[in-house]
DNA sequence: TGCTAGATGCTAGCAGTGCTAGGCACCATA
DNA sequence: TATGGTGCCTAGCACTGCTAGCATCTAGCA
């Protein structure tokens, strides 16, 4: 039994806390995740500090969490298509479905530096490959296995061929991200990636 | 002219110098890079905390960079070997070279983690990729280069199947290190990568 | 409609961070 | 032995994440 009162307030603690992780995203897009403090995001969704924790009992790192998932499940979204399209088996197909992968990936991560930072590098309260692994995070990976699994020649181990191709996309984000890359040839990176996958 | 005092003197910075670079690397590999902080590396010099700052004028940062360019010296050097060993060009040579440097760099990885997240995942104040970069920096990645271009069947494009390379084997080492990849398969892992990268 | 119990959000403050200004005491030199 | 310079420490600033305790306002009941 919910009053109409107790809906109303409902449904403003959730657009409260949907405005919190909103601003977090935003505020670590634009300068970075230190500059995500409880007192600029109190000030952002004008509200005092404790609030946060209302909403956060974990505090500034289940904000981030929030990030993540946000993360996954676009993440996921974004790699969906690549499991689909046939292309009826002509010879380029597994080159153009794998490179298709892959640059979704890229490209969700170029997009969103901050955000893919909170699903990948930052310490966050989801535990990954495990039973009590969200739905969510598995899919992105799952889009990797499909993508890998109908090709026209698949990998014989398609599950750690899967890994191995998440952890160098990775890679490449993360060295390029860090600076350790020179900025140019990514598209040769990528090419060169693309050809060891497809054989 | 230096005087016999003088060079006593700098004697001893030298020495209280690398006492602190040794500590925070020690405190960092104990407990995490967050435990590094400037009034526990004072206490563990026995020294109060401005004198950190006449050895590092950039502050926190400028040591944990210290503590990446020693971790870059004993990469390349892990890496080394797996250039020479000529195995006379029976079938396995490749494979087994590249699995080599494969396990080495991970070795190192795995022995030193926080000594890889400075060189790899934390700000550091040196410019990559480009004219200025430390040569230790470069010797890691032109290991790989080196033992890709003594290949028996070398990649048509050495540099960037190199990039692509350590790419991915750094991305191995974070998914794993962040906790996203299952702890085990670990090794079918870095078989897999290996025939991918021999062909 | 008026009252009260409880939810709600605030102010203030704690312990910790990186970093620095200013001054004291000692040491090497003349 | 006097002295100039250097080496180092104490104290403190502005910031961090987080929380205790209190005022206020609201919702639900008689």
């Amino acid at each position: 039994m919910t009053s109409p009162a107790a809906a109303r307030r409902a449904r403003q603690l959730e657009e409260r806390r949907s405005r919190i992780v909103g601003a977090a995203r935003a505020l670590a897009e634009e300068q970075g995740w230190d500059a995500v403090t409880t007192r600029r995001l109190a000030d952002a969704i004008e509200y005092s500090q404790p609030v946060l924790y209302g909403h956060f009992p974990q505090g500034r790192t289940q904000i981030v969490t929030a990030v993540a998932l946000e993360g996954f499940e676009e993440l996921a979204t974004a790699l969906a298509p690549s499991t689909l399209g046939d292309t009826g088996g002509d010879a380029g197909g597994d080159v153009e479905r794998v490179r298709s992968l892959v640059t979704a990936y890229l490209d969700f991560a170029e997009r969103h530096p901050a955000t893919y930072d909170a699903m990948f590098l930052l310490p966050v309260l989801v535990r990954f490959a495990s039973d009590e692994t969200p739905a969510v995070v598995r899919a992105g990976f799952e889009a990797i296995e499909d993508t890998l699994r109908h090709l026209d020649n698949p990998p014989a181990d398609v599950p750690t061929t899967a890994e191995v191709l998440w952890g160098a996309v990775h890679g490449l984000v993360a060295l390029r991200r860090a600076g350790r890359f020179p900025a140019a040839h990514q598209q040769e990176r990528i090419e060169t990636l693309v050809n060891l996958i497809t054989g």
